[in-house]
DNA sequence: TTGTTGACTCCCG
DNA sequence: CCGGGAGCCAACA
């Protein structure tokens, strides 16, 4: 069985990814695509979950930027529902709209059993 | 096949 | 801390 349409596409990558991510944490694109294998690919990440399909059971909420803020400002009201997502999973927001990456950011690895 | 775009990130001033 | 410029990757037309 030569499965040539194994292939999954940086977005399946992407997704399964965010997927795994548990609520109350949040993760970057940059961490995302290291995780992906592409550090730099982090402009693609974004790419994915903005063609990310209506109805997915992927949380791209829990998605932002490096500087732990939302990338969807001035995007839509997308920007606040991602805000209102995160506060309802417990995820706090500061004054100027950012988060303590530090302490909600969220790695794969961890889910992997190494914690 | 090439060219353009994008929910990014880092460096410099 | 804020603003501007450059670089990377992947998908679409």
């Amino acid at each position: 069985m030569a499965g040539r349409e194994n292939r999954e596409t940086f977005y399946d990558r992407v997704y399964a990814l965010v997927r795994r991510c548990p609520a109350g944490c949040v993760i970057t694109y940059g961490h995302v695509a290291v995780a992906l294998g592409a550090p730099m690919a982090s402009r693609a990440v974004g790419y994915a979950l903005h063609n990310l399909p209506a109805g997915s059971d992927v949380p791209w909420w829990r998605v932002i930027n490096a500087t732990g803020s939302i990338s969807l400002k001035g995007r839509g009201a997308q920007a606040d529902l991602q805000r209102q997502l995160l506060e309802g999973e417990g995820v706090r927001f500061d004054t100027n709209g950012r988060t303590e990456l530090a302490r909600y950011r969220w790695w794969p690895g961890e889910a992997n059993g190494e914690g």
